[in-house]
DNA sequence: TGACAAATCAGAATGAATCTTATTTAAGAG
DNA sequence: CTCTTAAATAAGATTCATTCTGATTTGTCA
């Protein structure tokens, strides 16, 4: 099961490559598996430490540049930081966002409310909404003062 | 009363600085008078460049330390960005950002929808909350295909 | 199978942020 | 008001992230 679904997602991937005249090489399939097996919100030289395992012969530049070809076509989001490296995020549906302001964690969520954020009237006619986002700002489990 | 409220602004910046321990100096001063009048979410370079027009001798090192410093005694805020130099927001109220995807400017907005935003319980279990926002992704007047 | 545009690699270049060290200075004590 | 001291600053070096350049390789399609 597990199996066919990774498969499946590479296969989608594939077309999703070929929609975009993209070719499929195997660098590309391999950051690809990468990502879709990532830890949450990697930086480009964590999916390089990554892909360079299966693919020695990887540079660093051809994963960078591979995932920011893949955020172009809505592979992988770019997500919000505040300072430092850029980070990706394979999962690009909809979710919220927790950074803890300690070790930088960030953690998915999701929730009802935020589900239905409505766009302010005079906002929408000067903005075009492509996505939404609640960000928090906090400190996780780990980094929270003992009680 | 443009002067009035702007000195008084400083005066508060004084104090604020004083109750941690941190000098009152020159180049401090201008920072935050160059921080209060800026445009909006300048990284540190611009303030640099803002800054030294009043303070020609003043290096790049003390304007990026002393805006992180700023940031630490809740003086500024560092915004959320989608990779780039870190942003500063000078205005530490609770609002919400729009972000241009093709010219990278950041909106600020309210809405009273969002300022009743609650966090779900399973996550306030697991996370300490510190601040929340909602970012939208867009595009903006000028970047917007004219219809 | 061959041609060609696209993609890759390696290393150089750029940009942002931080660190190091020597010097200067604000602020409190006397 | 002067002295002392820790804090802050300036300048340049360093580190890290990202992008660019140019030469080489490789999917893709005819």
């Amino acid at each position: 099961m597990q199996r066919h679904a990774s498969d499946r997602r590479i296969q989608d991937f594939m077309t999703t490559c070929r929609q975009h005249q993209l070719k499929i090489t195997p660098q590309r399939v391999a950051i690809y598996r990468a990502l879709i097996r990532s830890d949450q919100h990697p930086t480009a030289d964590m999916m390089f430490q990554a892909v360079r395992k299966e693919y020695p012969s990887i540079s660093f530049d051809t994963v960078n540049r591979t995932l920011l070809t893949f955020a172009g076509i809505g592979l992988v989001d770019v997500v919000e930081v505040f300072g430092g490296p850029k980070r990706f995020d394979p999962d690009v549906a909809d979710h919220h966002h927790l950074h803890c302001v300690v070790c930088g964690r960030i953690i998915d969520f999701n929730h009802e409310q935020y589900a239905h954020l409505e766009v302010p009237d005079d906002i929408a006619r000067m903005f075009t909404v492509i996505s939404k986002r609640v960000v928090l700002k906090g400190l996780c489990e780990t980094c929270a003062p003992e009680r």
